[in-house]
DNA sequence: CGGCAGATTGACCATAGTCAATGGCAGTGG
DNA sequence: CCACTGCCATTGACTATGGTCAATCTGCCG
């Protein structure tokens, strides 16, 4: 993957079509499907997500009952909600292309964002606990995402045993994820975490065929601030710094990584 | 539950008989098994913890199988792990008895306490992502807990809704937990992290039928300033603060509450 | 009784928060 | 198409919270 300035900033899907050659191909057809309403057969078997999605855990044998399962796509509008604290929790969601920020609001009225989600990632685990959402999941650009009933996820995970494992797996991990994070609140210094979470965005865009060093900020500082615990000033000027030594080229949302290893040692 | 002065700290299991009469009795039994290594049918059914136990999602029908996967009781003593960081993962552990943190270590040498488990709580669902465990679980006193190979329940899952069901609702406390401390950590000042930790822990002792307000501390202010992302002077402070304005007691590691409301709206 | 880990308290300092002013960009409407 | 408007970002000056270092104290355990 090479590295490469932005001059302007291309909508998430369209950015590396070389890296995925069945991307755009991909993306045509589902966008024919949306418009007629088709549902064929095997939708999830040809998503440009299937990878990093839950569904990927269900053996082709088993596909008919995936789509069934899989029944609704969703659009949500930037700014959007796919669902609000004190919903009640009916299915988690795999995001099929776009990205979000999951917010929990204290009581006295300051909110926190508690995580950015991807294109593949899931949505909605929080909601199993007490069968109700306990955070608000907001669009930061225009997105789509397909529901699984989680009851319909039981069921199946009766029949399938490597689902079953699947989604346990994911579970975990974002137990796991949540508390690499409170190491970085809780021990970082504001520079570090700035520069930690920058090298954890990195390599993500990178799992989804995007380059590495060049990419772009679908939250604002503000958003960045509260993920990270620190005011939206001390995130801008960490990155002010990072780009004055050199590490970085800051243009907006815009970020481009000119010296990984500095970052890391932060 | 009536507030009272503490003595001598008492070890957890005898603090407060009279709210669970069968208490000493079960302990008894159980002393006795383990000595004697006899493993009777319904050893489950007979725990105290039942009722915070995982298994207690099992249906009385299915006990048998329940008492055939929990084939062994662990005691760790204080200091001790149950496993660490690295460690393959083969099954999680309900605690019995006693107390546990679970630490994890970042590269550069730091670490930090992600949390504090109680008895009836579960222990080792990190493991789960990676079927590598990614924190250690160190007693923080002379501790029993239940192990529960994982792909028992996994099978056990398939035979028992309910019990996959509580599975998954307590990987989803889990993740609730945890953002729910990110909230505390990134939002709120040192003091009140302090003050939520201390209701927070109330609550946890009041469910299992120890006062609310008056109990013990199994940690050092160190691991709590690590827990709560502050130096273990900033805890002592907060505390020294807390019993000047005649909110709490402190005698060491011996906590009286004296106005909840006040540590409540800090 | 001595030793040591844990806890408390104080003094000083640095990091990051707060307040404020200014600059840039994107989306909207004339 | 351009100008206007509001949101977002940047930067500076000052402040306060909490970290650091150090001295002392307490209580527990051998």
């Amino acid at each position: 993957m090479i590295p490469r300035t932005i001059e302007s900033p291309a909508p998430l899907e369209t950015r590396h079509p070389a890296a995925h050659p069945q991307l755009r191909l991909v993306r045509d057809i589902t966008q024919a499907r949306q418009t007629t309403s088709l549902i064929p057969s095997s939708q999830c078997a040809n998503c440009m997500m299937h990878w990093a999605c839950i569904a990927s855990a269900v053996p082709s044998a088993q596909r008919e009952q995936l789509d069934h399962m899989v029944h609704t796509w969703r659009k949500i509008a930037r700014g959007e909600a796919l669902f609000r604290a004190g919903d009640t929790f009916h299915a988690l969601y795999a995001i099929r292309s776009g990205s979000f920020k999951t917010v929990v609001s204290h009581p006295n009225g300051a909110n926190h964002v508690t995580g950015f989600q991807l294109a593949g990632e899931t949505l909605g685990l929080d909601g199993i606990a007490a069968d109700r959402h306990t955070c608000d999941a907001i669009a930061l650009e225009d997105s789509t995402v397909c529901s699984m009933p989680f009851h319909c996820i039981e069921d199946l995970c009766q029949d399938i045993r490597p689902l079953q494992h699947r989604l346990h797996q994911l579970m975990a991990e974002e137990i796991v994820r949540e508390s690499g994070l409170m190491l970085l609140l809780a021990g970082l210094s504001a520079e570090a975490r700035v520069a930690t979470f920058l090298l954890n965005l990195s390599t993500r865009m990178q799992d989804r065929g995007y380059s590495a060093l060049s990419f772009t900020l679908r939250m604002t500082r503000e958003e960045i601030g509260s993920y990270l615990g620190m005011q939206l000033e001390t995130v801008s000027r960490a990155l002010s710094r990072f780009q004055r030594e050199g590490w970085i080229i800051v243009s907006g949302k815009n970020i481009e990584l000119t010296d990984m290893a500095a970052l890391t040692e932060l």
